[in-house]
DNA sequence: CGTGGGACCTGAACGC
DNA sequence: TGCGTTCAGGTCCCAC
């Protein structure tokens, strides 16, 4: 599922491919792929731009152009590539971007994937909380202060963090020691620059490997990330914990499925 | 402010 | 073999 390594790596790939590019229209095959415009009015706003950069904010990778902003969230199964032809390479495509002799193809099994045009930022802005990767350890204590809510429901909520999913986050609380349930407010500073430090060092670490592929998440040259050689929890209940042996556990925490262990990740 | 449930979606895995 | 069920989960939206 891409979370923020995930996104970081295709934006990564797929950078030198698509800067200096000048958008020549778009391919629309699911309308719901495309928001907040219509596709008549999404293709006048990009049209003829040059594209001077490729950044990423959260969860979300965003092709800027001259004037525009194009959004774009993979969600579930979203994968972005290169490619010949506006159809693409396999039978999920949604949606392509017409550029000089090829095409960025937007593919997506489960049809959750969003793209829009904005020329402004803020609106994603106020969805967003700080980038993990650039905050420091004060700024660590101060996130977590006096919020009243579950670790794992914290560090999922985009609007208090942004880019954390459901493995980077029980990776993160395993390798702390956090039970997932803690809540954020109860951390002592110590504990609140700890969990942050290693929350710094798996993101950096799965970019290193670049990203997981659990079921669907593909590079934007098609192969695989390595990230998930390394998991200890993720996927992995009723297994023994690698640090006690003691079986791991799953939990429904905000939805989604928690794994953690009992024994080493105790309730504060 | 916080949590919990449903909706959006479809493929994979599993039970019978 | 094939049908039905369950699970996966990021975000939005509504109810409490």
């Amino acid at each position: 599922m891409p979370e923020l390594p995930e996104v970081e790596t295709v934006r990564i790939q797929l950078e030198d491919d698509l800067i200096g590019q000048v958008i020549r229209g778009s391919t629309l095959q699911w309308s719901r792929t495309l928001e907040g415009s219509s596709k008549i009015d999404f293709d006048q706003s990009i049209l003829d731009q040059k594209i001077t950069a490729l950044r990423r904010r959260g969860k979300y990778l965003i092709i800027q152009l001259q004037t525009e902003h194009i959004v774009i969230h993979l969600r579930m199964t979203g994968r972005l590539y290169i490619c010949d032809s506006a159809k693409g390479l396999d039978r999920w495509v949604r949606w392509s971007l017409h550029l000089d002799r090829k095409y960025l193809c937007f593919s997506d099994a489960r049809k959750f994937g969003r793209i829009y045009v904005s020329s402004d930022l803020a609106e994603l802005e106020k969805k967003l909380g700080p980038e993990p990767l650039t905050l420091s350890p004060v700024q660590w204590i101060e996130l977590f202060h006096g919020q009243r809510a579950g670790l794992k429901s914290f560090l999922l909520n985009q609007k208090k963090l942004a880019g954390v999913g459901n493995i980077y986050a029980d990776e993160t609380l395993f390798e702390a020691k956090v039970h997932p349930l803690t809540l954020a407010c109860d951390l002592e500073p110590s504990q609140a620059r700890s969990l942050g430090a290693t929350l710094q060092r798996q993101l950096t670490r799965a970019i290193a490997h670049e990203g997981s592929t659990i079921s669907w998440y593909r590079k934007p040259d098609g192969s695989q990330g390595e990230t998930q050689k390394h998991f200890q929890v993720y996927g992995k209940s009723d297994q023994p914990c690698p640090c006690c042996q003691m079986p791991l556990e799953k939990i429904k925490v905000a939805q989604r499925s928690t794994v953690y262990c009992p024994s080493c990740q105790r309730r504060v």
